[in-house]
DNA sequence: GCAATGAGCGTC
DNA sequence: ACGCTCATTGCT
């Protein structure tokens, strides 16, 4: 079979084309012909495949033009795979924007930012629905609910008048907040533009897809996650695409979608670790959304009960304005809070309780809560977490010896010292640890999982019903009146009217963990629960089993995120971590992690630390055709100031880049400001 | 001295 | 995984 001479396009017969291969030096365009009958579809943004070194590779054109810098000869697009315009002139500038603050390649970054063709859905025909002007002409919105918070009025009225606002804000316990996220859907709607709400997990999903649907009609909204399916989940990124609608929501990889005319980016509780993506180059769906905030100049809130480091650098900088209630605000609508130390003589005299590990305080605000026909939340730590371990005295966190890093139970039984307590840090076996504050030699988990203290409460409180929360049974609401509800965090159940009470339990064990990040979290966890408790004034309680004198324990009190999350700012700037400084993590053997950063043009002022251990047993993900002893990997952390994160991620880059062009596969993971540093 | 063969490399 | 370069080899 020979081809017949191919004749080029008469008008812009270069196509300017990206290669999808994995390889850092080949993140670069590549000049094509287009064959005159290919001319039609080969517009920017459209799937490609082309001979690429001999064989069929896909890729992307992302420019028609009149003639090539390229002084060979041009071969010819092989074909267009569909004339559908997937890569969007917004969505490219973002995927540059990504791939550079993570010292990644487009192709990585494209790969989570389009998903997956499917050939049958995007030759269906176009269902007939309102476009974004139609349903903006009959959606009168109320959006009154925002003048709790301070300025809440201007920027519902910035978004109507078309601007781009940005905002950091704390929801009110108690706060119908999918509501809310709704109203400011609906104004940007009615303004002719389109918005983006990303959200952490599917219920919150479901949430937040409903209330918008309530405000906008269901054909205005499309909801998008990971779970739907390769048919349903491109069926509804191309309706995105394609404009039919001017609300998406979706988990984490929404913060890409590619709808048009973006007006406003809701990313809601920003704090949820599942905004960190796993694949490479690692990208922050909070940090995604800014910078296609800064690009687009579209609105943006970054929201929760809770306020993140991060977020308050953002109004710390004046980037970002607060959208906050005022104190008497916040006092009224939150629930009375009181901590106590988890130590045994503040056990009450009875027996239930006693059983139920729970102090006199708790057992009586869960008693009084139920007697006035309410229920009780009671949030434990998430099952299948890993267990720490403490002193089972003191409960001071038993700490490695050597580095000082958390010692837990190795997970898989039948590893080298199984049964003895082992550093996460460094490995190591402890199999004689004593307690550095009093020297007990016993130990004890510190996590205890949601069907025990089901179980242990159902003892405490007989003839109340009890229900759990968590893992594969999550629980989007329950009924109102008397009963337990037991949830992992994160699982924890809306309800009618509000929880009577809320007891926060091992609440010492989430801010024992040696993780920067634990007192952040551990706010977080805790309001997001006690926001589900009525006010005060209405009899809500909540139960903090933790001491009181403890900032963390304050912030909660008090009910006051912004303070919390200024001084974890400035912590994180005496400690020199995100987000005051950046840092990359290059992770793999000591030899690869050395001479990569040996090879990279580091910034003047860089600190190189390590090589240290990962944090949390993290290991590198097989593959690259390295079969590498997972115990090898180490990490090495290079810290530079706030100014110079640029310059350091594209030096990391360039040195990757010069890496795999010298043919070396050896494994190696590049991460900007990971959530986990150390 | 120069064609024939093959390994290595860039990759439009 | 093609087609180029450049080295080595083998034959005149």
């Amino acid at each position: 079979m020979s081809s017949a001479p191919k004749a080029a396009a008469p008008e812009l017969p270069v196509a300017r084309v990206l290669p999808l291969l994995p390889l850092p030096h080949l993140d670069r365009e590549f000049d094509y012909l287009v064959p005159a009958e290919l001319s039609e579809d080969a517009n920017p943004g459209v799937r490609v495949r082309i001979r690429f070194a001999g064989r069929l590779v896909d890729g992307y054109i992302v420019e028609r033009v009149a003639t090539s810098d390229h002084t060979g000869k041009l071969g010819f697009l092989d074909r267009v795979v569909s004339p559908e315009r997937v890569l969007t002139a917004e969505i490219a500038t973002l995927v540059d924007a990504v791939a550079h603050r993570y010292a990644g390649t487009r192709a990585d970054v494209l790969r989570l930012a389009v998903p997956p063709r499917h050939a049958k859905v995007e030759s269906e025909p176009v269902p007939d629905v309102p476009s974004i002007s139609t349903a903006a002409d009959h959606t009168v919105v109320d959006a009154s609910a925002w003048d709790r918070y301070t300025h809440g009025t201007a920027f519902v009225d910035a978004l109507a008048a078309a601007r781009g606002p940005r905002a950091v804000w704390q929801a009110l316990p108690g706060e119908d907040w999918a509501g809310r996220i709704a109203e400011i859907a609906a104004v940007t709607a009615a303004s002719g533009r389109s918005v983006v709400v990303v959200v952490p997990d599917q219920r919150d999903l479901d949430r937040v897809a409903s209330a918008c649907q309530a405000a906008l009609g269901d054909d205005a909204v499309v909801a998008l996650s990971a779970g739907l399916g390769p048919a349903k989940r491109y069926r509804r990124w191309l309706a995105a695409l394609r404009r039919d609608v001017s609300v998406v929501v979706g988990t984490r990889s929404a913060v890409f979608a590619p709808v048009q005319n973006l007006g406003l980016m809701v990313l809601w509780d920003d704090g949820d670790d599942g905004y960190a993506e796993p694949r490479s180059p690692y990208p922050h769906a909070r940090e995604v959304a800014l910078l296609r905030a800064h690009g687009t100049g579209c609105g943006v809130v970054l929201a929760g009960h809770a306020r993140t480091a991060e977020a308050e650098a953002l109004v710390d900088s004046g980037w970002a304005h607060d959208l906050l209630a005022s104190r008497e605000t916040v006092r009224a609508a939150q629930p009375h809070i009181v901590a106590l130390a988890d130590s045994d003589h503040a056990l009450a005299r009875d027996p239930g309780a006693r059983a139920a590990r729970l102090p006199a305080i708790a057992f009586d605000a869960a008693r009084t809560a139920l007697k006035n026909d309410t229920a009780v939340l009671v949030q434990v730590p998430r099952g299948g977490y890993v267990p720490s371990l403490a002193c089972a005295k003191c409960r001071n966190p038993a700490r490695c010896r050597r580095c000082n890093g958390p010692l837990a139970l190795p997970s898989a039984p039948g590893a080298d010292g199984a049964g003895s307590p082992t550093c996460r840090w460094c490995g190591a076996a402890d199999t004689n640890h004593k307690c550095a504050v009093c020297g007990s030699r016993a130990l004890r988990a510190v996590v205890v999982g949601a069907h025990r203290t089901a179980e242990e409460l159902g003892r405490a409180f007989p003839g109340v019903p009890v229900r759990t929360s968590g893992g594969s049974a999550v629980l989007d609401s329950v009924d109102a009146g008397a009963s337990l509800v037991i949830s992992t965090v994160g699982a924890e159940p809306t309800i009618v009217g509000g929880y009577g009470a809320a007891l926060l339990l091992d609440g010492w064990a989430l801010l024992g963990r040696a993780d920067l990040r634990a007192a952040e979290e551990t706010l977080r966890r805790w309001m997001t629960a006690s926001a589900l408790v009525r006010p005060g004034a209405d009899g809500g309680r909540v139960v903090v089993v933790a001491e009181s004198e403890l900032p963390t324990v304050q912030a909660l009190v008090r009910w006051d995120p912004v303070g919390h999350a200024r001084s974890e700012l400035d912590e994180r700037a005496e400690v020199r971590f995100p987000p005051a400084v950046h840092v990359a993590a290059v992770d793999g053997t000591t030899a690869a992690i050395t001479a990569l950063v040996e090879s990279t043009a580091l910034p003047s002022d860089t600190e190189v630390l390590g090589p240290v251990e990962l944090p949390d047993g993290q290991r590198l993900p097989a593959g690259g055709g390295e079969d590498r002893l997972p115990g090898d990997v180490q990490r090495i952390l290079l810290r530079v100031p706030r100014r110079a994160g640029g310059s350091l991620a594209r030096a990391l880059a360039d040195a990757q880049a010069a890496s795999s062009a010298r043919k070396n596969t050896e494994a190696v993971r590049v991460q900007i400001d990971p959530i986990r540093i150390g």
